[in-house]
DNA sequence: CAATAGTTTAGAATGATTATAATATAAATT
DNA sequence: AATTTATATTATAATCATTCTAAACTATTG
């Protein structure tokens, strides 16, 4: 739950200038108890539905580029047709429900700590993400 | 390494017509030593290249997509714009190269048991999937 | 060998994303 | 506080991977 000041300061602080359409989509995305997670098609409902003052589906795009090359937002993708962004950067695993197609976080509780032996030789690890794929007993399984 | 005979039967046992296209689709991806990942367009090009007859960019699509319903393939999406897809079948993790856009297939060696302690009630777990990018140490960590 | 069911094809359609370039706004400078 | 400069927004066009279409072709069945 923040406050519009502090969603100036967030985008001054990280060379973004504090726009209205940002401050718009800050507010959409974070002053929020829990975090979420969106598609742009989402973002671009929402904001048309709360907001009086269209915000151009190109400022959408970018924005939210902006915002994930910032580190405000993670990227997850699930399938090349489905891209979605959480709102939860700390380091975390997700399930993929293949019948509702809801991406819902782990905790450390769900998923243990995932154990890298061996890496590539010379390279850095710069991230390690588990995507469990979840459905119904009844479902066909991959 | 199968011969074309061997790979009629397979297309015959699970009800595809073994045509000229699926025929040399199944010589350039499973008449190998090791399994690879490729790209819709790896494959594409691979075949312009090896084969005097075009198939169509269609078939190409068609086929794959056949091929990964019929559990011949797997689809490993890395990000909305790289959809990269692998021969081998069973189940392992993958290094992403983010230097060089290269995936790596984990073997247990190198990836311990991922260790799921609590499901989603009422679910099935139908994959577990690792992807633990890595790029060289200078350069920009996400 | 004829019938039919499935496959391939080129090209068109789709749809998500990105580019463009004119206009508007924010910040810096005077 | 007016002017200049840099940056952001916008509508629209362009792009590009993928999917659709429906006509022509091929494999299989009887």
């Amino acid at each position: 739950m923040l406050k519009n000041s502090e969603f100036v300061s967030k985008l001054r602080n990280s060379g973004l200038r504090p726009t209205k359409q940002r401050l718009k989509i800050c507010e959409v995305l974070f002053n929020r108890d829990k975090t979420f997670h969106f598609t742009i098609n989402d973002l671009a409902k929402n904001i048309s539905k709360n907001f009086n003052k269209k915000i151009s589906l190109a400022t959408i795009y970018n924005t939210v580029h902006a915002f994930k090359d910032k580190g405000y937002l993670k990227e997850i993708t699930i399938s090349s047709d489905k891209s979605y962004f959480d709102t939860n950067i700390t380091k975390h695993h997700h399930f993929y429900d293949e019948d509702t197609n809801l991406l819902i976080d782990c905790n450390d509780n769900e998923i243990g700590k995932v154990n890298i032996k061996n890496n590539i030789t010379g390279k850095k690890i710069s991230s390690v993400e588990v995507l469990v794929r979840v459905a119904s007993d009844y479902q066909n399984q991959n």
